[in-house]
DNA sequence: CGCATTTGTGCGTTATAGCGCACACCGCAA
DNA sequence: TTGCGGTGTGCGCTATAACGCACAAATGCG
């Protein structure tokens, strides 16, 4: 009994291979998997151990992940999003915040414009493991606790640091303050709802 | 002989396992493969199958690319970066480009404050195949051309649209534009030296 | 302490990934 | 037609991934 392959490993090493224009033996060469390997884990007849898929990932010159996404083509690419209309405010007074990008798996971030009214000061809770925020200021000052310590920010700056902790923003000007917050997850949060996981079943 | 395998998938099912407070029973539970097979792959002494990977990585409730990374805790994460100090006139009169965050595999983006002066024009080349822009006005006016039609997007917008064919950014107005360009790869460019492939050698 | 429960590891068997090799199927040239 | 490099596929063999089960060390409770 034959289970059935959850990635289409097959395809996408097919289509890649096709598209570099190489040769069942070239890519054994390359790669130093037998032909008759790469042959079968093509048409789906086997599924390659993680160190294959390693071999042939390197040979080929792609991340591994290329041989494990579901589809290449998968899903349009193209989307128009607004930042005025979906600036919200959310829970916490004082701030605003606009969705620009949402997560989702093929690309593992999601994209937000923040913006802090004078006086606003708010503590997050550590989000999941691995996650790592990107924020740059796009207008006024802002303050981030990073760390159990405060750094400031000024217009133009940008700041990476990991999320996994305890973490926080505050603006103590008088006036309002822009920046853009580009959030990596490297797990995908299991405790959100509707948030898409890896394809399968 | 045992081959050393190229991915630290064991360390890092473990300390996942442990996160989760798991015992291998439960999680064998959860992902439908054997516990003597979890513990063998977790002692590094079998590299499991893109199959069973799939089985552990969903029975986790985490993508399958989480168990193949490096290291989790690899490299120092804080970073803090400066656009004024970053700007630079490349090749193409009329535009400045500050390199906010520079490629990291494990990221698989990186992410561009561009200027355009007024009049500026330019088509670029396709990027890799796989390639996704994503583009946020910050200030001004631009157009971009997606797709073989000029879009124009108002400060505020953002537009999101694939790089791996022809695309160009003007500014037809009398005023400097800025936007942010988050370019996420699917492929490593491979024609690129200095861009970091998938770490083993 | 003794006993139960749960932790993870070792062992023998079966399924299958991975190999080298031979073979069949082209398109092309003599 | 008969070869001849080059494509990909089938076959037998070996290595090993993956299984179920049993064991041993650690934990908890009376």
């Amino acid at each position: 009994m034959k289970s059935i392959s959850p990635v289409e490993t097959g395809k996408l090493l097919k289509s890649i291979r096709h598209e570099l224009g190489w040769s069942l033996d070239q890519t054994a060469e390359q790669t130093g998997v037998s032909k008759a390997m790469l042959g079968q884990v093509e048409r789906g007849e086997s599924t390659p151990t993680v160190a294959t898929l390693w071999k042939i990932a390197t040979g080929l010159r792609v991340p591994m992940t290329t041989l494990l996404e579901p589809d290449r083509e998968e899903g349009g690419v193209l989307l128009l999003r607004d930042a005025s209309s979906l600036r919200v405010r959310p829970s916490q007074e004082g701030m605003q915040r606009a969705l620009l990008f949402p997560y989702e798996a093929r690309f593992g971030f999601e994209l937000y414009e923040l913006t802090f009214a004078p006086d606003f000061e708010s503590i997050s809770e550590p989000h999941d493991i691995g996650v790592v925020e990107h924020v740059t200021v796009l207008r006024g000052k802002v303050e981030l606790l990073v760390e159990d310590e405060w750094r400031e920010l000024k217009e133009g700056q940008s700041l990476r640091f990991p999320a996994d902790r305890r973490h926080g923003y505050r603006n103590r000007t008088e006036s309002e303050a822009v920046v853009m917050d580009l959030i990596h997850y490297r797990f995908i949060p299991q405790n959100i709802a509707g948030r898409e996981t890896q394809e399968g079943s």
